[in-house]
RNA sequence: GGGCGGUUAGCUCAGUUGGCUAGAGCGCUACCCUUACAAGGUAGAAGUCACUGGUUCGAGUCCAGUACCGCCCACCA
């Protein structure tokens, strides 16, 4: 046997096993009928992106389940990939370009994908090398990426067929656009935030020259597309002035006085300004009312020539302050108010988004959220923890279109055409889907607006047969593909064998900051493209938050690099830590000094295991005791491990990762190695006894059933030491089955009988420190047992007793009387362990601790008391509580009376 | 404006259907390098379970309300 060092080096072994296990095909699945599938889909990490401890979190879960699936026998599929991330990677690579000095548009279009394809190449898969660091059991046979070919088809299929059914559709209409990306976003992709602004009330002059009306914006820019003013129509204070016409000041446009039902009376002044080309509220009432669009801004967010000569250029911002400048000047602004209100962001550029109108894509979202949201509210797919459902609910049942073309170049290109020769003329009011004889025409339609829609490139128009075709230049939203996820990466639109076997998947692991982004469309597409829901259950962690609750990010510089901490630490400390952190749907407070608690459970283990390699024959094995007959010791462990056994199970089936790693924590720590450990190295030191081995054994046997436990938390510690116990021939831990709890051997009452013992010991040792016993020294104890049946569990684990109190002499006696002062220490059970100093106790301090014992125990007779007096609780509490409580009196009196019994013996009786 | 969380030891959190004296890790105090482990052992101190009321024989747990913190949603001109 080769020395080991008493600290486990993760480092030395974490790499050395990862590709053990990845040489060997174990993560690799495999259609295997009659054998039930587990299927866990990655959330795919941007390519763009490193490692997070957000990630850490979501995949070392996603890992701890498909390792204990696949122990469980399951045919396991854990299925890795990357998202393309459009705005995310088309940001990083133009900021590149710039650190070169050029920019996209110099580039083109061909050249500049290239580049992008480049970096993916280059950069791509580092979050992917990053994963396998933390030991991320992936079938990377499978790794998919949201523009492979595979996945790109899928997309095109999936837009031809919604634009087929009439969801997908183009219009012109207020979008949300970042003037930074250059982009639409949707609704989702907009962050709110609160926000310190103003309510500048602006007077607008009546042109009949009977004075002015003052309206409240916050965007007073806005005002320069102003094409009516508005009241409602219900607002007495304001009916004369529908119908009349006030002059917008700068730009002097002349506007109506409109009544709409939109206008709140009680907000501002009661009339608002309509500007329906840069506000989503105004475009429906400017379309109520037939207003003209006047567009103010470009996708720039720079003033146009349309807001007037002293604007045009300008930056929105700049002209916000220089008009409000000007109306100050005319005397047009009437007061100024603070208020607070949200402002959109751009969620990858933090830049303000502006309301833009500009013609994109869309997608009908009502007929999809229907069946999506049954499928949740019955059950169908389980949303863990449940609240969530309601968040789901109400954002399916207030679900809005979604606008899905970006004005970007990195993506899914939209498989839309359009015919210059059409186009041009102007004609092409054609409905889809084009019911014509040939097979093409299956593939493609053209739509009222003359676009056509096709899974491949046509070669003629299907209008008028011209091959002047040009793309739509747009590309479409990431999460486009994303939805598509579940199934995609399993092959369809084919009809694969994975697809048949593993679809739909099993449980889905994400954050919930992505649930409508991701979850919701994933069930909605599932449901529409699959006709079943893409997983039977989600599981939402919490977000990872600093000591002080803040979100980890790169600004604050409180998001560590879960690289550094795996030096550190290691992997399985780290993996262990999470795990055991995080609270079911709570956020994680988490710092990296937290990984603490993994490193010394990891070292612990680590020392235990070597302490038992230390003491193993060749002839030890595990599987039996070896026909000796167990102690009572033996059978205690045994029955904490089979509970442990059950316990672990039962957590992981409800998702309860940080209960299941508390469980093995306690059973190991406690159970296995404060105890079991301790009380069994008395037998270990005549090796060729029975008792050595049965021991031996039967600490094997604990180890062996704690390893396999903890393997899916710790698979790299748990790996290196399964490969270092007798007999093994190179099979691996994570290819063992999961442990079965025995229930037979889950032993409650045996549990109780030895922690009388744990109970005696800790109170032996208790009254050494009270008085000062130095460490090595001996002492006599006296045990006074309350029971026969403890008098003889007592005496069964004499030896071990003795070792464990330093006692040089154990005496277990009922009938003990002492005839001096001697410190004594009451059990719960009313036996009384006395400590043998030969008098060289303080008379005076000890009667004094045992005054403090006594007072404590009369209160909680009052307590009892109290309760067993009042005639209700005895008549209407349960039996059987009625009986304990009893049963509790009858011990406490009887504490009570021995403690008396020694206070007398140390002297004087008690004040009171 | 609507909704959802949270509030338990100095810190981070358990506490599953109400029922033995509310637990753990870290930190703290004291002692100990006892031949697996000082990343350890042993013992200990430390809690008005946010507040107010209610239901109940009994409330950290259930109900109502309040306060503070956090998050999400909303056409908050």
């Amino acid at each position: 046997m080769k020395e080991l060092a008493t600290r486990y080096d993760p480092k030395s072994v974490e790499d050395r096993w990862y590709s053990f296990w990845e040489s060997r095909g174990y993560f690799t699945a495999r259609v295997r009928e009659g054998r039930k599938p587990y299927v866990i889909v990655i959330p795919p990490p941007n390519i763009t992106g490193i490692l997070t401890m957000g990630h850490v979190l979501n995949n070392t879960l996603q890992d701890i389940l498909v390792r204990w699936k696949r122990m469980q026998g399951f045919e396991v599929l854990w299925l890795p990939g990357t998202d393309h991330a459009g705005i995310a990677t088309q940001n990083v690579v133009e900021k590149e370009l710039a650190k070169a000095g050029t920019k996209r548009g110099n580039l083109g279009r061909e050249e500049f994908l290239k580049k992008v394809w480049e970096w993916k190449e280059r950069y791509g898969d580092t979050i992917i090398r990053q994963l396998k660091k933390l030991g991320c059991s992936c079938d990377w046979s499978r790794e998919r990426f949201t523009m492979d070919e595979g996945l790109s088809r899928a997309v095109r299929e999936v837009f031809v067929r919604l634009h087929e059914k009439g969801l997908v559709y183009r219009g012109r209409y207020i979008i949300n656009w970042c003037p930074r990306c250059h982009t639409a976003l949707s609704d989702e992709e907009v962050e709110h935030e609160e926000h310190d602004g103003h309510l500048w009330h602006i007077r607008y002059p009546l042109k009949d020259g009977g004075g002015y009306v003052t309206v409240a914006t916050t965007r007073p820019e806005t005002l320069l597309g102003d094409t009516a003013v508005a009241v409602n129509p219900s607002d007495g204070r304001y009916k004369a002035l529908v119908g009349k016409t006030v002059v917008v000041p700068s730009v002097e446009r002349e506007v109506p006085v409109i009544a709409d039902e939109f206008v709140d009376p009680k907000f501002g002044t009661g009339i608002v300004k309509v500007t329906p080309a840069h506000d989503p509220n105004d475009f429906q009432m400017g379309r109520r009312h037939g207003l003209p669009q006047v567009a103010v801004m470009d996708g720039n967010a720079v003033m146009t020539a349309e807001a007037g000569e002293d604007y045009a250029g300008m930056d929105r911002f700049e002209c916000r302050e220089a008009l409000v400048a000007e109306l100050e000047d005319r005397k047009l602004l009437a007061r100024v108010e603070k208020h607070r209100h949200s402002v959109g962001h751009c969620y990858r550029c933090r830049t303000v988004i502006e309301p833009y109108l500009s013609e994109q894509w869309f997608v009908k979202m009502k007929p999809l959220a229907g069946p999506a949201l049954k499928a949740v509210l019955d059950g169908t797919v389980s949303l863990y923890p449940e609240r969530w459902m309601k968040v789901y609910q109400h954002w399916m049942e207030n679900i809005r279109d979604w606008c899905i073309s970006r004005q970007l170049w990195w993506g899914h290109r939209i498989p839309v055409w359009y015919c210059r020769q059409c186009r041009g003329r102007g004609k092409s009011i054609v409905h889809s889907p084009l019911s014509t004889d040939t097979t093409e025409a299956m593939d493609q339609s053209v739509d009222h607006s003359g676009a056509i829609v096709s899974r491949t490139p046509p070669d003629k128009c299907p209008v008028c047969g011209s091959p002047d075709l040009i793309q739509d230049e747009d590309v479409l939203d990431t999460w486009f593909s994303s939805w598509l996820w579940p199934f995609s990466t399993l092959g369809w639109p084919d009809a694969t064998e994975d697809l048949r076997y593993f679809y739909p998947t099993s449980t889905l692991v994400t954050g919930p900051d992505i649930i409508f982004f991701w979850v919701a469309r994933m069930i909605m597409a599932g449901i529409e493209f699959m006709g079943e829901a893409p997983f039977a259950a989600v599981f939402f962690t919490g977000i990872i938050r600093d000591m002080d609750g803040r979100k980890m990010s790169k600004s604050l510089g409180n998001s560590p690099d879960p690289l550094d901490v795996i030096a550190r630490y290691g992997a399985d400390a780290l993996r262990f830590t999470i795990a055991r952190l995080s609270p079911v749907g709570q956020d994680v407070h988490y710092a990296n000094e937290s990984c603490e608690l993994g490193r010394n459970f990891a070292n612990k283990i680590w020392n235990a295991s070597r302490f038992l390699l230390m003491n193993l024959g060749e002839d030890d094995a595990a599987d039996d005791a070896g026909g000796f007959p167990l102690t009572m010791d033996d059978r205690f462990i045994l029955s904490r491990l089979n509970r442990t056994v059950r316990d672990v199970t039962a957590a992981l089936d409800a998702f309860r990762f940080n209960e299941a790693a508390e469980r093995l924590y306690e059973f190991f720590w406690s159970d296995y190695c404060d105890w079991y450990i301790e009380s069994a190295k008395g037998h270990l030191q005549a090796k060729g006894s029975d008792d050595a081995r049965r021991s031996r054994r039967v600490l094997l046997r604990c180890l062996e059933a704690f390893l396999r436990l903890l393997c899916p938390f710790m698979p790299f510690l748990s790996e290196e030491i399964w490969q270092m116990l007798p007999g093994r021939s190179g099979d691996s831990v994570t290819r063992t089955p999961w442990p079965q709890a025995d229930p037979g051997l889950i032993d409650p009452a045996l549990e109780k009988r030895v922690e009388l013992k744990f109970e005696a010991v800790r109170a032996a040792r208790n009254l050494r420190k009270e008085h000062h016993v130095p460490p090595r020294s001996d002492v006599v104890v006296i045990l006074k047992p309350a029971s026969a049946d403890e008098a003889s569990a007592m005496e069964e684990g004499r030896a071990v007793c003795m070792a464990l109190m330093r006692a040089g002499e154990l005496r277990i006696d009922p009938q003990f009387l002492p005839e001096r002062a001697m410190p004594t220490a009451p059990l719960s059970s009313g036996a009384i362990v006395y400590m043998d100093l030969s008098g060289s106790v303080d008379p005076s301090a000890e009667r004094e601790r045992v005054t403090r014992e006594l007072n404590e125990i009369d209160l909680e007779i009052e307590k009892v008391g109290k309760e067993l007096a009042n005639e209700a609780f005895v008549s209407k509490a349960p039996s059987k509580v009625v009986e304990m409580r009893r049963r509790k009196k009858k011990s406490l009196a009887a504490r009570r009376e021995k403690v008396m019994k020694s206070l007398e013996s140390l002297g004087e009786g008690r004040g009171s």
